[in-house]
RNA sequence: GGUGGGAUAGCGAAGUGGACAAACGCAUCAGACUGUAAAUCUGACGGCUCACGCCUUCGAAGGUUCGAAUCCUUCUCCCACCA
């Protein structure tokens, strides 16, 4: 695990509430938490994680960071791991990736999570707990007595519920009890301050509530922006494809770093490594191809180190600006000394089909050894060594 | 329990007897250009075949028809509304 480099770059001159405040959209509210501040003591700073999809992204990163910062002026996280949840399922139609997990699933995850987590998070100002301690014991008399606190009309002011049902779309009497659940995991906890995303708000207020209803100060209500993934428009999330993994490997990480819109970068800047909206304004200045490599380094050297960081930047401006080879390319050995074109590019996995290959060919993708290849019935010949290219991502290398 | 609506390629969504391997959009892939795997423009986008063409696909199974994503029957799943 590497060291955690401080986010030191932009507190310096700021106050505590001034710091801890930044970069975030609700803060519900401003007065509750300078109280809470002034108390001086290490506030309980709650954030729950869903363990059915482990891997943590960039979007979970812009979290993370304003938990660390809170670790950082002495505060404790508790960090949930939904797994009672979890092991339940979610009935929303969209998503209908997430099936219900085992317990043994749920655990595993749970474990990846914590390692990944711990890349950012400091452990020692870190309380894990599981939902199901609390949940798993109630019986249904308790859940009555919890879900008697809530009215539908409230519920129904979540937007997203209020769209669906003027919409005469399906919602779940499930899904009315997960921002009940979430809000008694604030009760069960004690929380001082829970942070989210934007599409929290509703479920991080409905914790207040409940939390007055079970006699206690309620929580602050912190949302942070959800980072747009890939594609620059839908929020980074694993089942949409649209991510990029804490654990991608550096080069993968450097490249879809490199592929995001220029307009996004400057949101990467500030959610994913904390840049204050001065420093963002002083790399709009600088060359955009510049600014983007800056970032992917930055990124990079974040969750590998600043070596990992410079060779992925080195070998990407090898590979797509001079179009030159990258460093290791898959092997394949072809036992067939003459082939043709569009079988080669088959087996050397390049191409899932003929049809597919053929097409490559014919749109002028396909070069071995630096020679365009474009007429889809060409032969051949094999020759130990030799480098077959499809498209600027397709690499294979004929073994000896 | 009743009534109505729906299931189409990775996703969304047209198509209501032939010209349907199936419009369009998104995603994807390629090319050009570049500053980069940005942006923009162009093209491709079920499988097999050099190709004429053939094969598989519109929830499932049967049927009508020269011909079915389209019509009929049964079934499965989903949704809403009224009780």
């Amino acid at each position: 695990m590497l060291p955690w480099i401080p986010l030191l770059w932009h507190c310096r001159h700021m106050s505590a509430f001034e710091q801890l405040s930044a970069r975030c959209v609700d803060l519900i509210s401003r007065a509750e938490l300078e109280a809470k501040l002034k108390e001086n003591r290490p506030l309980r700073i709650k954030y729950g994680a869903d363990p059915s999809a482990p891997d943590l992204h960039l979007g979970h990163v812009v979290g993370l960071n304003k938990l660390r910062e809170f670790q950082d002026a002495g505060h404790t996280v508790v960090f949930i791991i939904g797994s009672f949840t979890a092991m339940i399922g979610d009935p929303s139609g969209r998503s209908q990736t997430r099936k219900p997990l085992s317990h043994d699933q749920v655990m595993q995850n749970a474990e990846t999570y914590k390692k990944q987590v711990f890349r950012i998070l400091d452990p020692e100002k870190t309380e894990v707990r599981f939902n199901s301690e609390w949940l798993a014991p109630m019986d249904f008399s308790e859940v009555v007595r919890l879900a008697a606190n809530v009215t539908v009309a409230q519920m129904l002011a979540r937007e997203d519920f209020s769209k669906r049902y003027s919409e005469n779309a399906p919602i779940s009497l499930v899904e009315f009890l997960y921002p009940l659940i979430q809000a008694y995991d604030s009760v069960m906890v004690k929380a001082d301050v829970e942070l989210g995303g934007t599409d929290q708000l509703f479920n991080l207020l409905l914790g207040r509530e409940l939390q007055k209803e079970f006699g206690q100060p309620p929580q602050v209500v912190m949302t942070l922006p959800l980072l747009e993934g890939l594609d620059g428009v839908q929020k980074m999330s694993k089942s949409l494809g649209n991510y990029i993994g804490v654990t991608d490997a550096a080069r993968d990480m450097f490249g879809k770093i490199m592929s995001i819109s220029d307009e996004l970068m400057w949101r990467y800047y500030s959610l994913v490594l904390c840049l204050s909206d001065a420093e963002v304004a002083r790399q709009k200045e600088l060359h955009p191809r510049k600014a983007k490599d800056e970032l992917a380094k930055r990124v990079v050297a974040r969750f590998h180190g600043a070596a990992a960081a410079g060779e992925a930047s080195a070998e990407f401006a090898r590979v797509f600006s001079q179009s030159e080879l990258p460093n290791d390319i898959p092997e394949f050995a072809i036992a067939e000394a003459e082939l043709g074109i569009v079988a080669l590019l088959v087996k050397c996995q390049l191409a899932a089909s003929n049809g597919e290959a053929k097409r490559l060919v014919e749109q002028g993708a396909v070069r071995i050894e630096d020679q365009r290849i474009s007429d889809p019935r060409a032969n051949v010949a094999v020759r130990p060594g030799m480098v077959v290219r499809a498209g600027k991502r397709g690499f294979a290398r004929i073994s000896g």
